[in-house]
DNA sequence: CGTCTGGTTGATACGACTCAAATTTGGTGG
DNA sequence: CCACCAAATTTGAGTCGTATCAACCAGACG
């Protein structure tokens, strides 16, 4: 066994890490289970705000989990036009299989300075084959990230500005929660007004008039990188949003380890 | 060894599954793993053309893997609007580790009339646990769903109307061009304009009024469900296409299996 | 030969974009 | 602690791409 973080005192048990949180969403890890992702993520990075992690085109060297902070996936067109294509909040592994790739099809930036764990090909495989249930909780962990990438598409498909920006706050905050880094509606969010027009395909001046409007119809508060959503079931509404794509609901959820 | 296909005086090679040819886009596969594909197929249903192969909510009961026909992944919202957010063609896996999930979060719908093979989850662990060739391939195939995957969300949040067209008629007729059902520009194309227009975000009228500029700037003709692209290069252009996410060119394509 | 689905056309409306400028916020150095 | 600067937000006016609504047409099919 090892300590997984320092904790003054340390009476009470310790907090989890945001990866154990996420991935218990799926399935309860034993504390060797929590001791194994904590030993793999040991090599850490940190990051400067608005620094690429990663570029597109570049080898990837690297299984990049995010201990702290927000990064984004973006692709840049030839135009100019950039599209964040995904967010990672803590607790998000960027690309588990990315080794199987040539080269990154996309970049990956950070949102804020972000705390990094660097975990090679070698790391993860010891990881998976010593470690069924891990094995499972990543799978679940790659399975979630498409599907949230399809809620995407669909967001940018067929909602208007409001609906979709309404929906991305939604997602993020419950993300969050579930890491435990949101509750009572409140969380932070430190997206400029141009990275949420990235993000939905909006232009910034667009973004800026429809998050007034949702401020005016008493759904939310955003200021000072602090999102206050005031009716998350109004909000959900106006959203059409289904949690279900976040499969959160797992049964293994409630299954026992051996802790 | 088992027989792969039927063939009729039988003295020249088989001709490839599309499973086969698609997954060889990634690595060679030993004639041993293409048959142990096949035996893993064998278990064939056919799908009418604009019927349901799975609905949303489902309990996912078999890995799809479609033979023949088109399909699509899309998503319905509570007012009505639709969106397509994949399509399949024939080699295409719909959702190979779907298992992990309780419920499905999309339906799978039959474009045309669909060959599909249905794999149990024991058969995909047997296929998977013996044959590392064909386990990597798929990890490659989930990753290249995944990369599609960001490339529409891309297409639908940065892209007009003109190139978001023109770039998925382009990676359609490149995937089916992998899988040996397009050359010379040519391929089938059962899309409606109905279709292309939950694909890209657009209404059935724009989508019209765009494939008439394709045609009229002499990009492409479409008639009778058959697409000709007559300048690909000029396509590529204008849609800003790169054909990097699909991941064609990876060195393993080059190694030689035991065959 | 009538029906139906898919494709086409026209007129009009509106959501989101563009461009330009003003204002506020946050960070930095003197 | 204030002055300054850059980044982010806000506002306004005008435009444009795409949606909407409503017909009409063509080929496939029973």
């Amino acid at each position: 066994m090892m300590t997984l973080t320092v904790d003054s005192g340390a009476t009470r048990p310790l907090p989890d890490s945001p990866v154990a949180s996420k991935l218990e969403a799926f399935t309860r890890l034993s504390s060797d289970d929590k001791a194994a992702l904590a030993e793999a993520s040991r090599n850490v990075r940190f990051v400067d705000a608005r620094r690429d992690v990663i570029a597109e085109g570049d080898k990837p060297r690297f299984v990049h989990l995010v201990l702290d902070g927000w990064a984004c996936r973006y692709k840049q067109l030839p135009d100019g036009k950039r599209q964040i294509v995904s967010l990672f909040v803590p607790g998000d592994f960027c690309d588990v299989n990315v080794f199987i790739l040539k080269y990154m099809d996309h970049s990956i930036g950070a949102i804020t300075r972000l705390k990094l764990a660097m975990i090679t090909g070698d790391e993860m495989t010891a990881l998976t084959s010593t470690r069924p249930r891990i094995t499972q909780a990543l799978w679940w962990h790659e399975l979630v990230t498409a599907a949230i990438q399809r809620e995407w598409t669909l967001n940018l498909g067929q909602r208007s500005a409001y609906e979709r920006i309404a929906h991305l706050l939604i997602e993020l905050y419950i993300r969050l929660r579930t890491v435990g880094r949101a509750q009572h509606g409140r969380c932070d969010f430190p997206l400029t007004q141009n990275d949420l027009a990235d993000a939905t395909g909006l232009t910034a001046v667009h973004v800026n008039r429809t998050l007034q409007e949702l401020r005016r119809d008493g759904l939310i508060e955003l200021d000072r990188k602090q999102l206050q959503i005031l009716d998350l079931e109004r909000m959900m509404d106006v959203a059409m949003f289904n949690a279900n794509y976040l499969h959160l609901d797992h049964e293994g959820r409630h299954l026992d380890a051996n802790e």
